[in-house]
DNA sequence: ATAATAATATGAGATATATCATATTTGAGA
DNA sequence: TCTCAAATATGATATATCTCATATTATTAT
């Protein structure tokens, strides 16, 4: 990881910055920008949290460990995300990993040195508390669709919600840890949706049919 | 539904209400107190929102119906948790219904009149990010638990967390609704409890047997 | 009090998903 | 380049959970 004071940041970067400024208003001093490698962890599950980090750039994975010793990714972290925003406003007993899936650039302050300017400001408040609320009902969505649905219908919204130009290509070990099956039921489902040309492998990634693949995502609405 | 101003309610109702005055503060004038009967829909899915809920007393369901006809429980809402909250900060395109289980007690104040006041207040933001934020929490570790444990592990746990004075008496239908099973299947298990002395039916709910169950849930943790 | 509706119960059979075993391929680090 | 761990892949078998059918017993509303 490599981590910069504000001054010491490139302009275009500096720039870049500088359009969240209205979520750190005055707060200058005290933000950093942090650089994590692929595979590196933001976040240590055992290890204390002593910052709230603001991303810019990348995708990252928060995931648990259960008693049993499985895996499960609870979120994955795209630009514009908090991450700390729960030990932020201390109501986080035990928290999870958050590990960087591509280079992440993130905005970091001390938790210590702003909570208290933070948690008396309005207008971060309601930026926090949308951003906590909108997680919420996705989670929730997410979590009565998992109730509801079996996994061919999930994967597909899964597929389509992923994909970018047509390619879907995230590894399916994540997917299975996001999706709660297990790898092999996973690949299963992989194999039945080839089977009747909703996908085709690629030398990177697979190609998708789009309108096979809504026709079973659509249920999940 | 009944519907009090302040000024009408009797004083030692208006007591217990003044305890949360801190949260609304200076909205005297908008606070109303409201009652409704078991079965009675607090917010119906097809109509908008129109006010804030602090629920005093009482219990209550928010579930939703998945365009398969069937129904999930996501939560069950108990006293000191609000209710509209997400509407309130404008974030929730589809709502859920929310239904009262046994005679609610609710603070109700309009957001039209109020949100102007209370999204400017950091003192109620804090409240609602923490409010939220645990609900969060708690959802997540619900889910995951969920993905990863079968029903006999999470029905141990959720007997564990609503028995009191060791009786169980929730409805199955309303178990299997939140535990996200077919209602079947969650008899199957429970018969299961009862040829393993987990669980001994009585008149009113099952006597429990509170260490065989909490061997069965200790796994979740 | 009566009818209608919701909740509780149980059986039979189907299937979505898990477990375990094992082999091949890919990618990252020395 | 080589090595080792991770990711991909496939088979065989077990089981957790679902679907559908059908009765009985409570509750609620008229």
């Amino acid at each position: 990881m490599k981590r910069y004071f504000l001054r010491e940041v490139k302009d275009d970067l500096r720039e870049e910055i500088s359009q969240y400024e209205y979520i750190f208003k005055n707060l200058d001093e005290y933000m950093q920008l942090e650089i994590f490698s692929p595979n590196e962890n933001i976040i240590d599950s055992y290890k204390p949290i002593t910052k709230l980090y603001f991303l810019l750039k990348g995708k990252a994975k928060v995931s648990l460990v259960h008693e049993d010793g499985k895996r499960s990714i609870v979120h994955f972290v795209k630009p514009e995300e908090f991450i700390g925003e729960l030990t932020l406003l201390d109501i986080e007993k035990e928290h999870k990993d958050v590990i960087a899936i591509s280079e992440c650039h993130c905005i970091s302050v001390s938790i210590e040195d702003t909570k208290d300017i933070l948690l008396k400001d309005h207008e971060f408040l309601l930026i926090l508390s949308r951003y906590i609320g909108e997680k919420l009902i996705e989670r929730t969505w997410f979590a009565s669709k998992h109730q509801n649905y079996e996994l061919k219908n999930r994967l597909a919204a899964y597929i389509l919600m992923t994909e970018y130009n047509d390619i879907y290509s995230e590894k399916h070990t994540e997917t299975a840890e996001y999706l709660g099956v297990s790898y092999r039921h996973l690949l299963y489902t992989f194999s039945l949706f080839r089977d009747e040309g909703l996908i085709f492998k690629e030398k990177k990634g697979f190609k998708i049919n789009r309108e096979g693949l809504m026709e079973l995502a659509e249920i999940l609405k």
